[in-house]
DNA sequence: GTGAAAGCGCTAACAT
DNA sequence: ATGTTAGCGCTTTCAC
C-alpha cells in the first residue's frame, strides 16, 4: 500500500496525498476528506523508511545500557521512554551486558539505522567510539558517565560521592576491615565508586587503621555476587563489612552469606548501591546508595531532545546527587 | 557518506561497491580490497533505510510488553534479545504500561517502521488489532497469550494452572478466607490466574466452605499492591491468605502489611506470581508461581524467526508449565 | 568482472 | 488548489 495507490483511489495526485499527510491546511477540505477516506479504506500506513530516506529523520533513538536485567537500568529506560515517546520517537534498546564488543556491534547497527540520537551507558573505558559516533552527527548523551572534554552531553550521578557515602557509613559504624565487591573498573561507575570508597578511607580510615580490600567480579549480576562470597570470606583478616558496586551484587552476596551460614548484619554488614525497588524489602533490608533512576533517564532524554532541536545547544552535564539510605543490613557496628 | 562516494573514491562504479557489500565473491580480489579500503577510509556506514526501501527488510523487531519495570518482562526480553541479535535484528522496545491506548499507538508506529516481526504481550482484551497487524503480513508472536483461532504463533505459560497451584496451596494449608489481588482482567494473564484459582476453589474449597474474594487494582505495580492493603484488610471476614497476580503486587502487599503492623505469614499468608529473582530474598521469602521467563522470550523469538524464514511454517503454540515455589511467606497455615 | 539504469515510497520545490 | 518531478541511498537486473 503506497501513497500512489491511495492517490489513485481518491482520484488525486500523489503530491496531494502527501500534502494531506504533512500539510493538511493547504488542501481543500473536500479533497482532504476524500483522501482521508481513501487512506482509511486502503489501510494505508506510511513508511518511516521512505520518509527517512527523503527527510533524514528516522524517529528512532538508540538506547544502550549495560544490563537490561538490572532494575536500575529499567527504571532509567522508563524515564527516557516517557519523554521520548511524547515526541514520536521509538527506542531501539540494546543491552550490552557489560561487553565492549557487544557494545561496538550494537553501535554499528544503530548507526546503520541512522538513529536520530543515542543514549548510552558505556561499557568501554575509553570513549573514542562514542565520540566518533557523535562525530558522525548523531546527537549523543552519556548516562552515568561524565562527558569530560568531549563534545557531548551527559546525565550523571556523583558516583565518587556515592562510594564515599557507603564507605564512610561503615567506618562510622566502627568497621575496620572492609571489602569492596566491584565489577569491571572499565565501567566508570565501578571505578568511581571505588575511588570514593578509597577517598573516605584516606580521610577517615587511615588513622583508625582501617583497610579496604577490593574483590573483583567479571559482571555485576546476582550470580557473580553469590559466587564471590567464598572469596570474600576467605580474606585475611575477614571483612566485617562489604560494599557492593550495585544492588544486584549485594543481593547475591546476601544470598551467598545466608548459604554460608553467616548472619547479616551480625557477622557481616552489607551495603549496596542503586536502591532498587526491592532493596527495602529484602531480608535483611538493604542499606544502599540511592540514585534518581527515572529522573536520570528523563534528564538524559531531555538533553537529547534539546540537542536534536538544534539551534544554540550547548553541551552540558546534568548532575544528580546520590543519597545513603540506611537500613538493617549495615547493622550497628561490628561485634 | 554514500555508496556513490565510496565508488568514486575507489574508482569503480556504484554497482561494484554494492557487490563487495552483498556479494563479495563475484568481485575480483584486487578490486574488492580497493573498495574495502575506500569504505574504511571514508568511514562509510550503509543505510538500513535505503536497504529496506529496496529490499523490504528493516532488520527490526518490535517488542511490546506490559511493563518494562517488571523484572518478569525484563528477563523475557533478554531471552528474545539473545536469539534475535544473533540474526542481526535490533529490538524496538515498547512498554505499554498496561494501557490499550498506548499499545495501539505503539503498534501503529511499529507498523510505520515496517518491523520485520512483532513480539507482543497484549494489554487489550480482544486481539483484533494484533490480528490485523499480522494480517498486514508482519509475522507476529503472542507472548503469554494463547493464539486461539487466529493465525498466529504464541509462547505461553499455563496461567490457569498457575492460579490453581497458588489457590490449592493456600487451601491445603487450611486457609478458608482467601483474597485474590488482581490486575485488570482485560489482561489475559490476570483473567486466567483468577480462573485457575476459582477452579481450585470449586474442586477443593466448596466442601470446606472456603471463599475467594477478588480485589482489583488498575495496574500490577508495587505501588498499587501497597495501596490495596487497607482494602484487603477491611474485607469481612478478613482474609487469612492473599494471592497476588504477580510478584510486584506481592511486594507491595508485603510492604503494606508491614506498615499496617501485620505479620506475614502469621496474620496473613502471601503468595506471588512470576518468581522474579528477588522473590527468594524478600522478608519473608515469597512463595510464588515460577514461570520460565527467559525461555519464554527465547521461544517466542525462535517462533518468530521460523515464521520469518517463510517456507512451510505452521502456526503453533509453545506452552510452558508453571511451578509452585513454596517459601516462608505462605507459612504453615492460619492460626 | 564491471558498469549503467530502474525503481523501492516518500517529500518538497516548482509548475500549472 | 492540485499536479509534476527530482531525488534520498541502495539493490538488482541486464549489458558490456
Amino acid at each position: 500500500m503506497t501513497i500512489r495507490e491511495v492517490a489513485d483511489l481518491a482520484h488525486v495526485s500523489l503530491g496531494t496525498v502527501s500534502n494531506v499527510l504533512n500539510n493538511p491546511s493547504v488542501v481543500a477540505p473536500s479533497t482532504r476528506e476524500r483522501v482521508r477516506e481513501a487512506i482509511r479504506e486502503a489501510g494505508f500506513v506510511r513508511s518511516t523508511a521512505a520518509q527517512q530516506l527523503r527527510g533524514g529523520r528516522s524517529r528512532t533513538i538508540g538506547v544502550v545500557v549495560l544490563d537490561i536485567a538490572n532494575p536500575f537500568f529499567t527504571e532509567m529506560v522508563r524515564g527516557a521512554e516517557h519523554v521520548l515517546r511524547d515526541h514520536g520517537y521509538v527506542l531501539m534498546l540494546c543491552s550490552t551486558e557489560e561487553s565492549p564488543e557487544q557494545e561496538r556491534r550494537y553501535m554499528r547497527i544503530l548507526e546503520e539505522h541512522r538513529v536520530d540520537g543515542l543514549l548510552i551507558t558505556p561499557a568501554e573505558q575509553d570513549l573514542d567510539r562514542v565520540v566518533e559516533f557523535a562525530g558522525h552527527g548523531i546527537p549523543t548523551v552519556l548516562i552515568d558517565r561524565e562527558r569530560g572534554a568531549q563534545g557531548l552531553c551527559s546525565a550523571t550521578v556523583d558516583d565518587v560521592r556515592g562510594g564515599e557515602l557507603a564507605a564512610r557509613h561503615l567506618m562510622e559504624l566502627g568497621h575496620r576491615e572492609i571489602a569492596f565487591l566491584n565489577g569491571p573498573v572499565t565501567i566508570r561507575q565501578c571505578a568511581d565508586r571505588r575511588k570514593g570508597a578509597r577517598r573516605a578511607m584516606r580521610s577517615l580510615g587511615q588513622r583508625a587503621g582501617a583497610t579496604l580490600v577490593e574483590v573483583g567480579v567479571a559482571s555485576t549480576t546476582v550470580e557473580h555476587g553469590e559466587a564471590a562470597v567464598p572469596e570474600l570470606l576467605a580474606l585475611d583478616p575477614p571483612p566485617t563489612g562489604v560494599i557492593c558496586a550495585n544492588d544486584l551484587l549485594a543481593l547475591g552476596v546476601l544470598r551467598g552469606l545466608a548459604a554460608a551460614g553467616r548472619s547479616v548484619p551480625g557477622d557481616v554488614a552489607v551495603v549496596g548501591y542503586d536502591d532498587v525497588t526491592f532493596a527495602s524489602m529484602l531480608s535483611p533490608a538493604l542499606t544502599s546508595v540511592r540514585q534518581p533512576k527515572y529522573e536520570l533517564g528523563a534528564a538524559a532524554a531531555e538533553l537529547l531532545l534539546e540537542e536534536t532541536g538544534g539551534s544554540g545547544h550547548e553541551h552540558r552535564d546534568v548532575r544528580f546527587e546520590p543519597e545513603l539510605v540506611v537500613r538493617a543490613s549495615s547493622g550497628s557496628g561490628p561485634r
